[in-house]
RNA sequence: GGUCUCGUGGUCAAGUGGUUAAGACACCGCCCUUUCACGGCGGUAUCAGGGGUUCGAGUCCCCUCGAGAUCACCA
């Protein structure tokens, strides 16, 4: 078999060849040590959480070792790729701390020298790697008709479970030269398939760097590494990209893993050196019926990256909640840390727990209320309008126009040492804070005390001075005693018969006359907020 | 069905042969308090099961069970 000849028919009119490219990507000039990395999503036109996940992960590992950090678009696949895609991924990646080092902005700026960025713009890479290994009877051309969507997989797959097959070598591997001469020049397209060395019954060693070293079966199938449009596979790209580029480490999904003896195969015949492996946890949840499965963008409105942005939650508690997802002992930092930037938690990509995680909601929410306690009425304004702003919504008109007032309900109970932790998402604000930009709907009152509440309010209208938090306690308390409620509560516990009540309740039904519900922050703040007339009239509503 | 991975409270998890089996979220109780919160204190609850090895096992070995991943010219 003259494998030359073969390449030569199969391959005519390539660009490139391999020695032009080895020589264009030469190695990068970095110190020992320092890691290379790359976030790898087909544009498939949503972020999945996990994504960013393993973005963050990528990210850390470069940043710890002063390495590059690159984001590269797998979009060889042309049926799924949905336009517009990258630059989602792109924002996303930078709002939420993962902001790669090298990547492109097609038709607008490449940053880094190892592209481009964009596999579908690798072609006459691909060929050439191919072209070689086929000259060096590795690989053949493949002119089956091909494997098509998950029906004829299905189907194939069935065959294969009923043998029990553990190698799958194709016929064409024993095509003559003249024979593919002929299919070729008969306009035939063809598939370039690995020729397996294995039988898939012999074991491979490899390692992850979480799981340690492994044993698995070794690769027994003739795998496809370009496509009949010349486009690569995932698992050819895989090695021709990730060697031309420079990777050290390459992040990728569990999913991976079984697929991993193939990898290796690939990297060998193309005579590359290997590189690490961080397989990580795919993000779980909880299914009603108890189940755990993979958080998937179908059922799970949280799979993808959009539902954060869309209900305002802070990118820097996603990231921080993702982090801690991956490190849990960054609770213990952040303990000791409350104010540091997230950047100074020296994260450990190295470190990853190898239990699939389950995403907690509550969990984040916690974290976010944490995060939002802790910001001053300006920053959440800010936050908040941008929020607004990005999704495009009414009442964007609204809060530009009273900002100050905005920032007055923002202030309630904020800014000081125990701020309440009520917010965690800008998409709650205008419903928890309904009773601050209109009346009440309804009441949150027992229809038993409904003429207790209306006796109290009457009189109340006679004692709103809002001139101080004291005075207008002290206020609340007189009244209270004139109409027979106990103003010293231990008395009040001691004899409760004695009384109508406590001051308690007289606040609770103000409360309620205001805010239309029984809990509510700060009472004064949100009567001086109102301002008397407001209050005036809220009282006038009901009595 | 084959191959592989993983099993510590409801969730995230410390733990690497000797611990009263940390901590966080959630839940419950008490205290503080003019309400609601915040905060403080405390509580319920976990080593999947069974065999070994060992003076001693969450930790090492074996088996069982369970959960998940994967087996495309998709990534």
């Amino acid at each position: 078999m003259d494998y030359k000849k073969i390449a030569e028919i199969l391959f005519p009119n390539n660009k490139l060849t391999v020695e032009e490219i080895e020589k264009k990507y030469p190695p990068r000039n970095l110190p020992a040590g320092t890691e290379v990395t790359r976030f790898a999503p087909s544009p498939t036109g949503f972020m999945h959480i996990g994504g960013l996940f393993q973005a963050i992960i990528d990210k850390n590992i470069a940043k710890r070792s002063n390495g590059v950090y690159m984001l590269r678009i797998e979009d060889t696949d042309k049926k799924r790729e949905v336009i517009g895609a990258s630059t989602i991924i792109l924002n996303i990646l930078k709002k939420y701390g993962a902001m790669p080092d090298e990547y492109e902005e097609k038709g607008v700026k490449v940053v880094g020298n190892y592209g481009p960025y964009f596999q579908s713009e690798r072609e006459e890479i691909y060929k050439a790697y191919a072209k070689k290994l086929v000259s060096e009877g590795k690989a053949f051309p493949c002119f089956c008709r091909k494997t098509e969507g998950l029906n004829d997989v299905k189907e194939k797959r069935e065959k294969m479970f009923a043998l029990g097959l553990t190698e799958d070598k194709d016929p064409c591997r024993n095509l003559t030269e003249e024979q593919i001469e002929e299919y070729v020049k008969d306009g035939k397209t063809f598939a370039v398939k690995l020729k397996a060395k294995g039988n898939g019954q012999g074991k491979v060693k490899i390692v992850d760097v979480l799981k340690g070293e492994l044993e698995m079966q070794e690769n027994g199938e003739d795998a496809v590494l370009l496509k009949s449009d010349f486009m690569p596979t995932y698992a050819f790209a895989h090695a021709v990209d990730d060697h031309l580029m420079g990777t050290t480490t390459v992040v990728r999904g569990e999913e991976w893993l079984p697929s991993y003896p193939l990898h290796l195969e690939i990297f060998d015949a193309l005579e590359f050196k290997r590189v690490k492996y961080v397989h990580t946890p795919l993000i779980y949840k909880i299914r009603e019926n108890g189940g755990k499965t993979k958080i998937s963008k179908r059922i799970d409105d949280e799979a993808d990256m959009r539902y954060f942005s869309k209900e305002g939650y802070e990118p820097e508690a996603v990231e921080e909640y993702l982090i801690n997802l991956a490190n849990s002992n960054f609770e213990i930092w952040r303990k000791e840390n409350p104010t540091a930037p997230l950047q100074d938690f020296p994260f450990d990509g190295f470190n990853i727990t190898a239990i699939t995680p389950v995403f907690d909601i509550v969990k984040l929410n916690d974290i976010s209320k944490e995060m939002i306690a802790k910001y001053n009425a300006e920053k959440c304004y800010n936050r908040l309008l941008a929020w607004a702003e990005e999704n495009s919504l009414e009442n964007v008109e609204y809060l530009k126009k009273d900002k100050e007032y905005v920032l007055k309900v923002l202030n309630i109970d904020r800014e000081k040492e125990k701020p309440r932790k009520d917010i965690y998402k800008w998409g709650m604000f205008f419903d928890y804070y309904n009773y601050m930009f209109a009346f009440p709907k309804s009441y949150q009152i027992d229809e038993s005390e409904r003429k207790k509440f209306e006796e109290v309010l009457r009189e109340y209208k006679k004692y709103i001075d809002l001139k101080d938090k004291n005075v207008w306690f002290e206020k609340i308390k007189e009244m209270s005693e004139k109409l027979g409620y106990a103003v010293d509560n231990k008395e009040y516990k001691k004899n409760p018969q004695n009384f109508k009540g406590n001051v308690a309740k007289v606040c609770e039904f103000i409360r309620v006359a205001v805010t239309g519900q029984k809990n509510s922050p700060d009472l004064y703040e949100i009567m001086s907020v109102l301002g008397a007339d407001k209050v005036l009239e809220r009282l006038s509503l009901i009595v």
